[in-house]
RNA sequence: GGACAAGUAGCUCAGUUGGUUAGAGCGCCUCAUUUACACUGAGGAGGUCACAGGUUCGAGUCCUGUCUUGUCCACCA
């Protein structure tokens, strides 16, 4: 054995070992009981970042149960990540000098798809160069036709159940991307914008977004406002920068009265607030602004104006006129962008899909009431149920091509929407008209990937569907709580009767050495295969887990990543200390006659029943036992930290330190209890760094192929 | 406006139900000088546990309040 050691030799040859003999399938275990995760399926649009390797203790808990004889399920995937690869696509697009505009639909989609189809096999390289213990002959992707067949389904139940509608509704649109979102795609910036009392006829009221007065429907003023009770179901005249006009006065108690005048403009199709106020007075929805950002052919003169540019030019004319009262210039309000261009989010009236959850969201907070489902840590229960108290319906449409397209056709004859499980309908099934057009939106990836336990279940081979499902547990990053957690909760129960999985555990982000999120824009991204070459993968699964409380965020730290690979060269050094050096009358005693018994518990057994034991024996033997303990209770309850410290300290700092250099003087003896500790630890430390415990433990004298399914030790009573 | 987390050694962080002189890694100082391992070993310096009250025989740990930092949610025209 080399004196340092040299992960590069080592860790390329294990994972195809292990993959060879088919140790990542549960079937090594036909009768034990399910273990299952299904692995959160990254973005198939770019290669892992650092925070992916997180994944680490998904791949602890999977090995850890394994080697208790669970028929344990790691099941990987992607995701085809809809609009999130639009953008990044469109981006590569745009350095090439083009658009997305400049390809029909088909092509655009298959450009796409060769692109996807080359990240994701880059990914898969990736995973596995970490060491996941991944059951690839079970790997699905989002848009697998199966999957797809799935997620149709669903969307026909939902529709059939009256869950889904199609809503002409206030929808967050970006114009540049030319799509809408959901609420939790809106990112809000502080800004200062002017605020301009206008004025209404006898009424001044305040407002920032001069630009939409041209779709005000009416004025609203609080009901208990003592100061236009007056006013309130009366029609004032209005003069406007397009002439005289009549607006009507109406009291909603929506309305603020200490905001401004304590009078404003409705303006029901460019505003959430104003869309439900004229919802609950019957008002007119008069778009003016178009899907473009630009105002309409309703606004006269301005008509063709981007919002910014109208917004001035009105303000110019409201002052020539003296229709303006004053301007407050340092008013501070946040305004709504869009979460990838920056752009500022027009609420604009469109006809989408929408998805009713109050029915969906209640039954998700039952089950976690009712501990069916528990979360770790649990504080988040508490912001778990705040989210899904105040959810609104979920717009699931999106304006572009990539994603699944939703299967619904509108007829032309009877004006009625036809939605099915995929199959092109041949005709309207209410009036026989052959005028049928598909909607060309595509769902919301979150849609799909809230199907994402069962449909990859249903779909991976008979009886795994009954067997595996309800998952295990559900372990991923606390940012995606909502997006995905909470959907996962409420389609799985919606669709199977059952809850999705029994634990959610929750990790904290990865940040970078300074402590800030890592961003492409930031351009401070950490590639996990640079830190693994560098380290080693073993080092770098520890570092993530060692030294930070589970749950809670860290920085990426070299020094860190240092101390763990100076820790795998300690172990190294001990096997090579053990294997190595022993003395030619200790192996001569054959040790593994001694300690190779198949039960773990008797292995022990039999070193302390020898009536001459060493004091160093029976106290290494002793702490041992209790570091097994520690280490199998940490890992069950999810702190893998204090599993992590444990095993360090104690093979460090115990075995190393004092117990080896107590033996020196009396080898031959200690011989079989050096190799019984060293193999036991090496088998505690396995789920943890796979790589360089395969190695050494191949070395020991061993039962059995592999330390990845060998029996995980068994503390002494 | 609301919620959550954090504030402990120079730095990065542990410290589960309150219990003897508060721990680790890195850094620093002294020693060991090739030992299985210098990606090492032995030893050491360094902390009013953010602040102020309270409960208790006893508080880093529990309660109340304050300050600071980070994150999330809501969103006002």
């Amino acid at each position: 054995m080399d004196k340092t050691y040299d992960q590069t030799k080592v860790e390329s040859k294990w994972y195809k070992f292990w993959e060879g003999l088919g140790f990542f399938k549960p079937e090594i275990h036909p009768k034990g009981r399910p273990y299952t995760i299904i692995l959160p399926p990254p973005n198939a649009n770019a290669p892992l970042h650092f925070g992916h390797a997180m994944y680490v203790v998904e791949d602890i808990l999977i090995r850890f149960h394994r080697m208790l004889g669970d028929s344990a399920l790691w099941l990987p995937g992607s995701d085809h990540a809809g609009f999130e690869t639009q953008v990044v696509f469109e981006k590569e697009l745009e350095k090439k000098g083009k658009s997305r505009f400049d390809f029909d639909r088909e092509t655009l989609y298959q450009m796409i798809w060769d692109f996807v189809q080359n990240n994701k096999g880059e990914m898969e390289g990736q995973l596995r160069r970490l060491g996941f213990s991944l059951d690839w002959s079970r790997e699905k992707f989002t848009l697998d036709p199966d999957i797809i067949k799935i997620v149709y389904k669903t969307f026909k139940k939902m529709f059939d159940d009256g869950l889904v509608y199609r809503g002409n509704r206030i929808v967050n649109f970006c114009t540049k991307h030319g799509t809408s979102f959901s609420d939790l795609e809106v990112l809000y910036e502080d800004r200062i914008s002017p605020l301009y009392y206008i004025k209404y006829g006898p009424l001044t009221l305040a407002t920032t977004r001069l630009e939409t007065k041209f779709g005000d429907t009416a004025v609203a003023v609080h009901p208990d406002d003592s100061r236009y009770q007056k006013y309130i179901g009366k029609i004032i005249d209005i003069e406007t920068v397009l002439g005289p006009a009549k607006i009507k006065v109406i009291a909603d108690s929506a309305v603020d009265p200490e905001f401004g005048t304590g009078v404003i403009k409705v303006t029901p199709a460019h505003s959430m607030l104003d869309f439900e106020i004229g919802q609950r007075h019957n008002l007119e929805i008069r778009q003016v602004i178009g899907y473009d950002g630009r105002l309409n052919e309703k606004t006269g003169k301005f008509s063709g104006m981007t919002v910014k540019e109208a917004r001035a030019a009105i303000a110019k004319e409201m002052l020539e006129k003296n229709l303006i009262e004053k301007i407050d210039e340092n008013y501070k309000n946040r305004v709504g962008v869009c979460y990838k261009c920056g752009t500022e989010i027009e609420p604009l009236p469109s006809e989408q899909w929408f998805i009713k959850t109050a029915e969906l969201a209640k039954a998700a907070i039952e089950v976690i009431k009712k501990g069916e489902i528990k979360i770790y840590p649990k504080n988040f229960e508490k912001t778990y149920f705040n989210w899904l108290k105040n959810i609104k319906d979920w717009n699931i449409s999106r304006q572009i091509v990539w994603g699944i397209q939703i299967p619904a056709w509108f007829c032309n004859g009877c004006d009625q929407w036809i939605v099915t499980e995929g199959e092109t309908p041949p005709k309207c099934p209410n009036c026989n008209s052959k005028l049928l057009e598909r909607d060309p939106d595509v769902f919301d990836t979150w849609f799909s990937s809230g199907q994402w336990p069962f449909a990859t279940l249903q779909t991976t081979r008979p009886g795994d569907f009954e067997k595996f499902y309800p998952t295990t547990i559900m372990e991923t990053g606390r940012d995606i709580l909502f997006f995905w957690v909470a959907r996962m909760v409420m389609m799985g129960i919606y669709a199977t009767g059952k809850i999705p999985f029994e634990d959610i555990v929750l990790h904290g982000m990865v940040l970078d050495p300074l402590g800030k999120k890592m961003s492409k824009s930031k351009n401070n991204v950490v590639s996990p295969m640079d830190i693994a070459d560098q380290y080693g993968a073993d080092a770098a699964r520890l570092a993530l887990v060692y030294g930070t409380a589970f749950g809670h965020d860290q920085s990426l730290s070299h020094p860190k990543l240092q101390a763990m690979r100076n820790f795998t060269n300690k172990l190294w050094n001990i096997g090579r200390f053990i294997v190595d050096f022993a003395p030619d009358d200790a192996k001569h005693l054959n040790p593994s006659v001694i300690l190779a018994c198949p039960e773990s518990d008797s292995r022990v057994a039999n070193a302390p029943q020898n009536d001459n034991i060493n004091p160093d024996d029976e106290d290494i033997l002793e702490k041992l036992s209790k570091t097994i303990e520690v280490t199998s209770k940490a890992i069950n309850s999810y702190r893998f930290h204090d599993a992590a410290d444990t095993l360090y300290e104690f093979i460090w700092h115990e075995f190393a330190d004092k117990y080896i250099e107590s033996t020196k003087d009396r080898r031959a003896e200690a011989q079989p209890v050096l190799e019984y500790v060293f193999r036991t630890c090496l088998e505690l430390l396995h789920p943890f760094m796979p790589f360089i415990t395969e190695e050494l433990w191949q070395r020991l004298p061993h039962q059995g192929k592999s330390i990845m399914v060998t029996s995980w030790p068994k503390a002494t009573e």
